[in-house]
DNA sequence: TGACAAATAGAACGACCGTTCGTATTCTCG
DNA sequence: CGAGAATACGAACGGTCGTTCTATTTGTCA
């Protein structure tokens, strides 16, 4: 890895990490340049333009979400043990990095969602590439008999995600301490419609 | 209503629309100024800072969430009609202005969950008191035995939270247009399992 | 090692930010 | 109507924004 490479890297970690703090809008070149010890022109030039640069960080949080949640995740067992590991993962995977951080791209999700260009579209394909992941993995799941065969799918993805947006809101927002507990008991609920007749 | 009032009402209107359409940050005293006609400094002196501003905003925004949600569910009658009245109202509410809009309170406590303030806790009240109203609502639809006796209030009202989250993201973000389909199926299916048993 | 490319710095730009101040207009009410 | 207060304007402030130049330093490789 050439040093210009090496560079871009360590300017990408910081980037999420002030995106994961204060959000997309507050990714600016200055407070960037003064966060990893580089001038304004000489981070500058790693990146065309600032939407460059918000769509760079951008993806680089996706990939951070994939190699934190998805991939571990892909270790457990199909079916059930599966889906069980995709939403484990998926509610504290923020907490790898530092305390306190929110998850950056559904800050984004709401920062950029009515706002068209790249860097929306970027945010919708990440959606889109997690929900289809977490469809897979329910089909799997039917397939193993884990799950009842009638099962909406994409009807599941969609309270699986609620059950994810509460977590957040009641853990970063409301700082309360049972959010954990209640996201756990609302998949549990969830988990119960969902599996087959005995 | 004095020519004060009314002009900062006028202004209060456009920095909800603001808002609404791109977010708190995005509401700034030179766009809100051309916005509403209104020179810089003339704007400003309605306002002691823009920190003021926002605030002003947020506290416009809950009340009209209040006029347009809870006070006209509170018509509907006591116990489980109630309840429903309270979430079809939060899912559409911000239909009442002009399409496409976001909930401004929900952008709101994702743009400010980790800044702390004055602005933080203004949305972290708002978000209280609707939720103890929801948290009413399911008391008195108990006692009335229309839902179980041993029902989580708590844990309810975090799950019809996930479900108001989940419906913004597919509807907004993703333009699903089967979002408020889903919406009403996942709180179907929380109605459910919160009934007695028959 | 020396030449050439890559990477970084520094200064400057026009634009917009929140804010202040002095002045002019407009409303209110005796 | 006319005095005084309430309201709005216009210009300017220091600061930061994204971006563009030109140097200068640094890394790479024949």
């Amino acid at each position: 890895m050439g040093k210009g490479e090496e560079t871009r890297s360590m300017i990408l970690d910081a980037a999420l990490a002030q995106a994961s703090e204060a959000g997309f809008e507050s990714l600016t070149i200055g407070t960037l340049a003064s966060r990893t010890g580089l001038s304004k022109s000489g981070l500058f030039a790693h990146f065309g333009s600032r939407e460059d640069l918000q769509i760079a960080t951008l993806d680089h949080a996706a990939q951070r979400f994939i190699e934190t949640v998805m991939t571990p995740a892909m270790l457990a067992p199909r079916g059930l043990p599966r889906v069980r590991a995709i939403f484990e993962r998926w509610l504290t995977w923020t907490q790898c990095r530092e305390i306190g951080f929110g998850c950056p791209l559904h800050a984004a999700a709401i920062e950029f969602d009515d706002r068209p260009g790249k860097v929306r579209e970027h945010i919708v394909a990440h959606f889109e590439r997690l929900q289809s992941a977490l469809e897979r993995a329910l089909t799997i799941a039917i397939g193993a008999g884990d799950l009842r065969a009638d099962l909406d799918i994409q009807q599941t993805v969609f309270e699986v995600l609620g059950i994810i947006f509460a977590y957040y809101h009641n853990a970063r927002l409301l700082q309360r301490p049972d959010a954990a507990r209640r996201a756990e008991a609302a998949f549990a609920r969830l988990l119960s419609t969902a599996q087959p007749a005995i």
